[in-house]
DNA sequence: CGGCTTATAATTGGATACAATTACCCTTGT
DNA sequence: ACAAGGGTAATTGTATCCAATTATAAGCCG
């Protein structure tokens, strides 16, 4: 099996970081040939990068201008967080329907024993933040998996897809939210577990809704009266 | 404003076209050097062209060996019903939580008025396809864009992606079944009008699963035993 | 005769060169 | 002082060239 990776992949994936962490900053215009020379490669595959993360939602494109890093507002978070939970519902009742195999429900299983045993906690700490990011991925990932079907999880992720954003975000100052939070993955997996298909959808549907509505309070401090978030938001939400 | 173009713009629609009429079949590689030869230009064009459609869904990348027209089963055409007919759904909702501006409005109640006229008659003839094409696109358009979502739209557009298929597709052959489909038009409007979110979010759900499962049921017959639909299926079906 | 190796052709990936378009700055006129 | 115009620099778009990889087919050995 050839795990056959091209240049221009790794040079993708080398882009989309710079935006992820926020060296290239929202707006800012991505010009081809100092990132070719960072990159240490020819124009040649910067550009179908560039192209790419376009189509993944990263970059928006002007013809005979170049490559811009998205800017989003608020209420685009919120876009984006509504079309996600949507789709993550559908998964949900997906898997309801045609039920989780043993790996997949032992993947489960393991990933919520994780989030009970770092919440019973009294407090979050820094270091908490990686082992929970994690199990919140396990669950959703193999929620999105057992629902088989590979539109909805290329659908799912670039919803997803957003500068700064990605899915390694972790609301992390408020103990009680993320409890809350993690309370729905229980009763999510129990829903599918019972094929109870509508409820898992509904259930599901409304965890990423809070998700996104918490993330949306959080990050409404650091706008500006237009509502655009500025990159130093995101400091103490992400996790390299 | 510039309504600029680049050439690479209009390769990518012309490439579009041969996949979407089929002069490109599934599973055929896309062979740079014929294609560019073909259109007037250098393979350059031709290859951020292909990489667009890749991301679009109509191609598939394999590293080293090109880009493949996609080929598709019956279960992945459901698959992509079943995500456009939940995303739908979702801008239903959305356009009864905002209501109907008076443009959009009007623009439904006319198509719906256009639909009646077509149907009352006893034959659905072939002169009366692409009205009714034109009529359940401006529908669905028209919620959808009421849906006031840049990130939904682009999601239904997507799930919409596929060689042969498109968005062009009326299934005619059965009368009945568009009276049925044309019905859930005018109780999908009242939902929305009368601010019903939940109603009018399952009923645009089930209205568009339902032409899914009318065109996979359509399209069986002209299957093989691999489920995989051949191009010669479409023929009645498309309206170029 | 069939499977494997090897040589050759075809095709893609990437670098470079050039053309076309756009952005920037300086000048100029009112 | 400031707006409009023009010219230069910077950047993108396309073509061409070469290298790397893969497909194809002939040859070889069992």
């Amino acid at each position: 099996m050839a795990a056959n990776r091209t240049r221009s992949q790794t040079v993708t994936d080398d882009i989309r970081e710079l935006i992820v962490q926020g060296e290239l900053q929202p707006g800012e215009h991505a010009n081809e040939q100092p990132i070719a020379e960072r990159l240490g490669v020819s124009r040649t595959p910067v550009r179908t990068a560039l192209s790419t993360l376009a189509s993944e939602g990263f970059l928006v494109y002007h013809p005979n201008r170049g490559y811009f890093v998205r800017r989003f507002d608020l209420s685009e978070l919120m876009d984006a967080y509504d079309v996600r939970a949507t789709l993550e519902g559908l998964a949900a009742r997906r898997a309801a329907e045609r039920g989780l195999s043993e790996e997949d429900e032992a993947a489960i299983r393991a990933a919520l024993a994780d989030g009970d045993r770092i919440l019973t906690k009294d407090h979050f700490e820094p270091d908490d933040l990686l082992p929970y990011r994690a199990m919140n991925m396990a669950v959703h990932g193999t929620v999105i998996r057992a629902a088989h079907s590979a539109r909805l999880e290329q659908a799912i992720r670039s919803a997803q897809n957003m500068p700064l954003l990605s899915d390694r975000i972790i609301l992390w100052q408020d103990l009680p939210i993320l409890r809350r939070s993690h309370d729905d993955h229980h009763r999510v997996l129990d829903a599918i577990l019972h094929r109870k298909e509508w409820r898992a959808e509904s259930l599901m549907r409304e965890h990423v809704y809070y998700a996104g509505l918490n993330l949306q309070r959080h990050l409404r401090q650091y706008c500006g009266h237009d509502d655009v978030i500025q990159p130093e938001a995101w400091r103490d939400v992400l996790a390299s």
